[in-house]
DNA sequence: GAAAATTGTAAGGTATGCCTAACATTTTGT
DNA sequence: ACAAAATGTTAGGCATACCTTACAATTTTC
């Protein structure tokens, strides 16, 4: 039985998975960086991660996401791609607006109403080039 | 300065205008049934929000909103109605999915971002009937 | 007009998620 | 190689937002 990951949580696995794909690897302190908040809430959130079997590590070790790690990564990375572009291409916000609010709703949002929005932009985006 | 309230107080304040609209009237434990919450948690929302000037109540007295405590819900309010729109009419989302979804989304989605949905809303339903 | 039922509050507890400060370990630079 | 700098961890604290249990006040009912 898995249980639904909090939103801080998500945000951690998206930004170690948007690393890794970039980098190669990911240090404590790049996600410090990338989500504005100390070494030590890094330290909190990866043990609890790695409670979830979403990633391994030791002390001092490097950061190893799981494959259930990167099923659920790439999941919360595509419902943030979906409304970005939503919000950017058909509600016409700026770039940074747009991955603002797509970082909020991406953890808020039901699967049945991520899947239309899906099926909507790709609609919209067609009928209307 | 006015602070942003939390998702929570939200909450609280829009099930409150809410229930006075209908019933002129609120009790604790109307709030409480409606947000499933014990009813030590609305004692503790009363607090806040009356200590933010939202609302106004006296131990066992009943729970009045002030005028800046309704603007704040009306706000809270028709961010729901139209994201609830946009998810019903639009999207073709079910009544209780589309509900469920302005309920998250209407704390945590920007002012601009807002602004534009109502825009584009009107605008599809029009092109659209 | 009490006793019973309902409603409201206070106290104390839990979990999340953040922080700072101090300390441990690793990496870098010479 | 080793001192200095950078990075990681631990410990202890704070705020929010819930909870349960016990008690207080009010309302209902007979």
């Amino acid at each position: 039985m898995k249980e639904k990951l909090t939103s801080s949580l998500e945000d951690y696995l998206e930004v170690i998975c948007n690393y890794i794909d970039k980098n190669k690897i990911v240090r404590a302190i790049d996600i410090s960086k990338e989500l504005n908040v100390s070494r030590a809430s890094v330290t909190e959130a990866l043990k609890k991660l790695a409670n979830k079997k979403l990633l391994i590590y030791d002390r001092y070790g490097s950061i190893i996401m799981t494959e259930e790690g990167f099923k659920e990564a790439r999941n919360v990375v595509a419902r943030h791609t979906t409304l970005q572009k939503f919000f950017e291409e058909i509600i016409g916000l700026d770039k940074t607006e747009a991955s603002q609010n797509a970082c909020r709703i991406e953890h808020v949002i039901s699967e049945q109403a991520f899947n239309k929005i899906v099926e909507f932009v790709e609609k919209y985006l067609q009928d209307n080039k």
